[in-house]
DNA sequence: CTAAAAGTAGACCAATTGGTCATATTTTTA
DNA sequence: TAAAAATATGACCAATTGGTCTACTTTTAG
């Protein structure tokens, strides 16, 4: 039996899936240059030596953490069509979003923190995926106008509001927590969840 | 005539701001680590310790920077009462603030990514400050909908939720310039502010 | 005008850190 | 089972950088 690809050994698959967690954490902490390649091995409980064995530099480990991050956000909504019901759509991609920003929250803030910094270790490729998909979504949108079924409205900034919320509660987190003076629990989450649906 | 206090010579206060709006820049830009004092200081055309001579060290200016920032988000809406009229202010804060977003982006992006790592340089006073204000805003929320003014909602994540959508178009401009593939001019923000407004 | 205070600036240092190299150990393959 | 491939790891290095020290110049106050 040939193989037709060479898969990552067991070994390989889970030192990097070790180390990409960890590097997470400490990238959504520090961030890029606040973070040495030493924290992230010693949170994996890894020599230096072998996160670089792995992934060469700590560019293109980083790298390899956007890119996990963005595998995370794939959502019903990309799928969703002129034909389906806009109020139970946009209620299922909101949930879907807050739920993520709750799971997900260090993954949330790298890339936030990259989209700050100005992106520019996302490559085109990612740019033109994403204005792909933003133009598919401003479609089904406008189109749902057009049908009446929802009042005419900018779906540009529409999604974009849904986006700035939804990632709100993980990105600030702190802001949130030094405010309330405790943390989100999945209840109130639930809650903000409810009142986001109700506003769009 | 003696002086009360020693007030800034006029050299000090000129090179202090040169220092803080270079400062501004490069931390938005490459973060707190990312940033070297050497930068700061070639971009405000100033030896490196004409900076550490300033402020005394990377983070009493980071500190520095962050107390700058804070001025500048002082906005009606901090004064309004219960008998104001809900849509005109919140409208009106809306605005206010979509506006600084516009004109200060990297102050915007600064704390964002202060927050985003967990506002650990923003002592417990800047929080119970914060805090007293929410407080004090969500009463004005609450009587709005006691008096039958705007519809129930919880006054604190329509807060969260105004302040998420307007610092979205700060913090993630280089995701929005992406998307769109040109920058956001003044008339979109005027666009993406009437929007808002009437989301809320 | 003069002395003190404020500001400017180069030389220098210790710590951190990304990355390389050589070598040893383990796992896989034939 | 032996060679090859993959993995593990310590020693080491050059570059960067925050910060100190010292000395020089300019500004301010009496």
């Amino acid at each position: 039996m040939t193989k037709l690809t060479t898969p990552d050994s067991k070994i390989s698959e889970k030192n990097k899936r070790r180390i990409i967690d960890s590097a997470v954490r400490a990238f959504a902490l520090n961030g890029f240059k606040g973070t040495s390649i030493k924290q992230i091995a010693d949170d994996a409980n890894l020599p230096k030596t072998n996160v670089l064995y792995y992934f060469g530099s700590k560019q293109t480990l980083y790298t390899a953490v956007l890119k996990d991050i963005l595998l995370v956000w794939n959502s019903s909504f990309d799928k969703a069509t002129a034909e389906d019901d806009p109020a139970m759509t946009l209620a299922n991609y909101i949930a879907e979003k807050m739920e993520i920003s709750r799971i997900h929250p260090y993954s949330s803030k790298v890339f936030a923190m990259e989209i700050l910094r100005g992106a520019s270790n996302l490559n085109k490729s990612n740019f033109a995926e994403y204005q792909a998909w933003m133009k598919s979504r401003v479609t089904v949108i406008e189109a749902w106008i057009e049908q009446g079924k929802i009042n005419a409205m900018s779906a540009e900034y529409l999604l974009y509001h849904i986006w700035a919320c939804t990632q709100h509660y993980a990105d600030f987190s702190a802001q949130i927590t030094g405010l309330r003076g405790k943390k989100m629990i999945k209840a109130d989450f639930q809650v903000a969840t409810q009142d986001l649906i109700g506003l769009i």
